[in-house]
DNA sequence: CTGAAAGCGCTAACAG
DNA sequence: CTGTTAGCGCTTTCAG
């Protein structure tokens, strides 16, 4: 069985066809459809109005972008729309920018910043009102360049964009607070009377993870534990590098291993932690381990994760605010901090007294 | 009715500029810039090549959308880009869009027939040319109609329209087998030697949860066995319905107690677990449970969930490669059924011998 | 209050 | 091969 294939049938009705109809010019029908403030009579308001209705009248939004100069859509670039964190960051983009009266347009990086330069292209190409980078910059020199060129093309042009972390671009800035959250849970492990706490970092070239790695070092050097470089596991921010951070950590000798794992992100503690239960080593029992993020997952685990919270969906929700008020020409400040907040749960305990 | 370009700071050249400055009409400029097949000696072309270099010139795609009534722009509308199963299939449908030079807007309906429209609206109003119905159809006779009404409207004027489940609109759909799934997956319990199989159904007014329900209801026929109405247990997609769903299995006698739970999604097989873990049932020693989904969570939990594999990513993509190829007046079938896998782990095993 | 007309930036006839 | 021109559908001066 075959569908038959579309094929143009009726023509849309245009303005023209509704001022036609009506019996008035495309002007007074234009400042009727478009809520103008312009003054129209009640009478001929409400002729034009029935007209639009019978002819089923509905504007073009792509010719009054053109003619406005303000195409009312937003993009979000993010690393992947599967990852739980992009996906609550979007999420609240896109309800902000419903709210609006703004569409969404999702952008795929897969944090290429060859990608993100194409799509760049193409969002200023559709004149993209604004523009959120809900990744992390891409320490690339070569694109770097050419991806701040896009971005101040059309931010002179009257486009906004920010991001949503820590950024080489020059735009204004809403983060969560990677620095205090990383260096508040080592603090808080480093009370529960851990010593050796190891931490599995994320990609080298992403600035969070660099961040977060900070803040453990700060907490470290605060309490005046000695960073042991032996333990400082290079992750990616993924399941895999988790588990095989946990294999190293088995290989270690018995008394220099760490009684305290923390990963840089919730998917690397999840492969911390599998890889640590698969090994016969209980946790937190024999090692805690905690993460950063509270993926909604986390608490489904057993044990359950303990990490630290990113109010995700209100910073995508503040991303898309800002992006507004930038829009409208106000001042918003370059760079704004959420709090983030340590949920513990099930995976981190004292450790055992030898 | 939309601000006026606030602060130009330089003008963006348009293609009459890079005429002007290449010295040539602007139908030379416009054939060499959108690589039209038209004729255009080498020297020319370089001329405009080069001009724009200079100029740093961008095409405007909302007049090119304009003038040649196609805006490639493709529409997800999903429940919520937060829920994987969603995010998965957005996430093909974004990357054969991308693949293509179309550009992706989300769209969340939170189910909500209201938003539906309204989003719909929006939609035709940008001569979107493609939607995918991510969800299924919501009954809802009142919106139904309105929303068939535009997406007639739409199709009329040459865009394309596919949905990706059971849907009340009449447009092409690609789909998961969820009946044969189900069917199968019961079946998988009862060789396994399960006899009180209960089913967590989804949403009554969601499709696809009825066909679900149905492929249980064909297994259990086809095998003999009596569909017990007490273990016909109301859910809702989500894991607090689940663990309802457990808590009143436990309230049930023994002896009238499921030996497996099938729930109509991931999620709720989510809940069911916890609940049965929180009573100290275990899990598939006291009872199986199983899924329908594979949420990339499944093979994490512990006991990791037996379930049913839906393809979501590829689910996506045919649906956006079945758009394309509708936008090229070209046939697809009516409806193109794409096969359910089992994936047997650690939460299922033949019941207990009493 | 209403209307005529000038484009927004681009493509595609239709001439040369 | 190249150029002129007529719109796509809409908003917004600028005149009544």
């Amino acid at each position: 069985m075959q569908k038959p294939p579309p094929s143009p049938t009726k023509q849309t009705p245009s303005i023209v066809h509704v001022a036609e109809r009506a019996g008035v010019s495309v002007a007074t029908a234009s400042r009727v459809m478009s809520n103008s403030s312009y003054p129209v009579s009640p009478t001929t308001r409400q002729k034009v109005l029935s007209a639009a209705a019978e002819l089923g009248y509905a504007p073009n939004s792509l010719a009054r972008s053109l003619r406005s100069q303000r195409s009312k859509l937003i993009a979000a670039l993010v690393g992947d729309n599967t990852d739980p964190y992009f996906a609550e960051i979007m999420r609240g983009v896109e309800e902000v920018a419903n709210e609006h009266g703004y569409l969404t347009i999702v952008c795929n990086t897969d944090r290429t910043p060859s990608k993100e330069l194409y799509y760049l292209q193409a969002l200023r190409d559709y004149r993209t009102d604004g523009i959120i980078f809900a990744g992390g910059g891409l320490s690339d020199p070569k694109h770097a360049e050419q991806i701040e060129e896009v971005v101040n093309e059309m931010t002179g042009r009257g486009a906004a964009a920010i991001t949503l972390s820590q950024h080489t671009l020059n735009v204004p800035s809403i983060q969560a607070d990677n620095f205090g959250g990383a260096r508040d849970m080592t603090t808080r492990l480093i009370e529960l009377g851990h010593q050796r706490i190891a931490i599995v970092t994320g990609p080298a070239n992403l600035t969070v993870a660099n961040v977060r790695m900070q803040g453990y070092m700060a907490a470290m050097v605060e309490k005046g534990l000695t960073i042991d470089p032996q333990l400082m596991l290079a992750g990616n921010f993924d399941q895999i590098s988790g588990e095989r951070a946990a294999q190293t950590v088995t290989q270690l000798p018995v008394e220099s291993r760490p009684t305290a794992i923390f990963a840089a992100n919730d998917e690397t503690a999840f492969g911390v932690i599998l890889g640590l239960l698969r090994r016969g080593i209980r946790v937190p029992q024999d090692i805690s381990v905690c993460g950063f993020g509270d993926l909604p997952m986390s608490r489904l685990l057993s044990p359950a994760l303990t990490t630290v919270q990113i109010p995700l969906r209100q910073l995508g929700r503040a991303g898309a605010l800002a992006l507004l008020t930038l829009l409208r020409r106000e001042q918003i400040p370059a760079i704004e901090v959420i709090a983030t907040k340590i949920i513990e749960r099930e995976s981190t305990a004292p450790p055992r007294t030898r």
